[in-house]
DNA sequence: TTGAAAGCGCTAACAA
DNA sequence: TTGTTAGCGCTTTCAA
């Protein structure tokens, strides 16, 4: 079997209450022992090769360094997906840094309200970082009534106490649709993601106050309801395609960049040139932003340090270290590349 | 203060073991207790909201129902990299439905074989995956040595103890060629992925087998030290592009599809249409070969259930079961989309 | 400066 | 069919 605090101290000729305080000798805690026999220790831990148990110590100490990431159970959501690719990423460097474990837990089913709740009150792991894209989880409030360390990203809620990391998905929405207004089109549909996810509707908000600035009225037929998938640009865009002539749009502003690759996809089976024909803006700037032909212009959402920052706050929460902000919403901005350009002459 | 067996026994009017054989009532066990105070300790449970605490139980058990995940801490192996993600998915996929919970853990730095071993003998978790892309690790020897389940995935080693999940690179490499072979090409170039890293040399192997069997002699050129990202791809191509006109191949068999979409775009850029001036080949068929423009013929790398087998197998060492196998070397096969086509009539 | 001992919440052997 | 009890490996009072 491993070896145990009892065979270091035997070894060591002490207790083992002197070599656990030797082993836990952090800054800042008055020693309780002498140089010599924390020699000792030293030299026995070493060369028993000891390792304390984390799963006795927190027994004991209520702590484990270890924190939950909850996404909803989704084959979508984790696989596939640059998003939770680049949440995860975030999360996990400050994780690291920060000396902590990550554990990946999971909301099983599609209810992503519904999580498991046994899971939250798992004392296995000191906090929890969720990213909760639907409003409103039970989970989250029952987080908030036991007292249990939270943070929510991609999370709607009305509620100042609950810790939140959000985009500006608003605004994103704004200067999506603003710059393809700048460019000269007028004609601009919006495909809106999956409604049960709460960054859709603000992207269409934000889309609605552009037009409306800029004196547009968008057709009710320019406001598809397609979703986050790839395949939900893919067919959005042959309906919208159906439209005749004098209202079929110069432009799509599409969910996310899954989704405006769906929609080039359609378009150059179509025959359809981007940006020539037809301009195409994404959403979410993720890694692949860059990748498909013509490169996509996209809103730049800052996906990595939302992740980086949700463990930040999450850490501060379970070290019982005050948290200057409980509720972020961090900036984006418009990255240009080359699926945009002005509308086609004859159609302006 | 969270609620504990000693509670539930208490109002349901019972000693904590009956609680305890109440609870872990799995089938197979022998009941020992009375349906009737079975019934009020389900009740009690019930009513207080009762959930045991797993780091009680494991400290007594030795089991811990958590896997541990580890990859090269390089960010290029969690980051912006569709294979790990994969990989990730196929495991915890197999995990969740298991009922087993995944921890991350990471080799910190990029020395893949100098992964900190403390992590190993850690109680936490049951047994562990590791993504070793670098043969011959200390860590593996560490884990057979104290008897740590362990399966490695993309590892390569002569010790027939070790269970690895492997898939059949140099078949890939051969698939890959012998298309291109088939399609006419004559001057092939291959891009061969980091050193370091296993997987490089065995489809190296493939690639000069095919040649060889096709009775055509690769120029040393052709062989091009690249790697598994992006930019490799797209220096190399720089660089091929530079052999004088009788040596430059009229198709890139390239490391992965990453590297691939970097010898797309440096190609895209000197205006060289693929496939009709170039035919360009990826590896690992990841969920965005689809994606790039044109779509990559790719050899398809069944990495979300080499990810899945891994956790299967680690499961039944771990539970103790007989592994039918500890050796895997799962089949790949070439999936032709459309960035692979004849050369073109003046080079052949 | 040190060690003995209690106990974290649970399981499992043993006795009743 | 039950309850008592001894730990799992550790931290942390408390007394020496």
């Amino acid at each position: 079997m491993a070896v145990t605090i009892r065979d270091v101290a035997k070894l060591a000729g002490t207790s083992v209450s002197a070599v656990s305080a030797v082993l836990n000798n952090t800054a800042g805690r008055r020693i309780r022992v002498s140089e010599a026999t924390r020699q000792r220790i030293l030299e026995a831990a070493k060369q028993l090769g000891y390792a304390p148990n984390p799963l006795a110590r927190s027994l004991v100490t209520g702590r484990t360094g270890v924190l939950g990431l909850v996404f909803p159970y989704s084959r979508a959501f984790i696989d596939r997906n640059p998003f939770s690719d680049q949440i995860m990423s975030g999360v996990f460097e400050e994780v690291v840094n920060e000396g902590y474990n990550l554990m990946l837990h999971t909301a099983v089913g599609n209810d992503w309200n519904a999580a498991d709740e046994k899971m939250l009150l798992d004392p296995r792991v000191d906090g929890l970082i969720l990213v909760l894209p639907s409003p409103n989880s039970s989970v989250i409030a029952r987080c908030q009534e036991v007292k249990f360390p939270a943070v929510a990203v991609v999370y709607a809620t009305e509620n100042k106490q609950v810790c939140t990391i959000n985009a500006d998905d608003q605004h994103g929405g704004f200067l999506a649709t603003q710059h393809l207004i700048e460019l000269g089109h007028t004609r601009i549909a919006h495909f809106v993601g999956d409604p049960k996810v709460s960054t859709a509707q603000p992207r269409l908000q934000g889309y609605l106050k552009a037009m409306e600035q800029a004196g547009l009225q968008p057709e009710p037929e320019w406001m598809v309801q397609a979703g986050f998938d790839w395949k939900d640009g893919y067919s959005a865009t042959q309906r919208i395609l159906q439209l005749p002539k004098h209202k079929r749009p110069t432009a799509i502003f599409a969910a996310n960049d899954l989704c405006a690759e769906g929609v080039i996809r359609a378009l150059r089976e179509q025959g359809i040139p981007v940006p020539e024909q037809m301009s195409v803006v994404g959403y979410d700037d993720t890694w692949f932003a860059s990748m498909t032909n013509p490169p996509l212009t996209s809103v730049h959402m800052p996906i990595y340090e939302m992740g980086k920052l949700a463990a930040q706050v999450l850490i501060a929460l379970v070290e019982g270290r005050e948290v200057a902000q409980r509720q972020y919403t961090l900036p984006v901005h418009l990255t240009v590349r080359q699926s945009t350009a002005p509308p086609p002459k004859e159609s302006s």
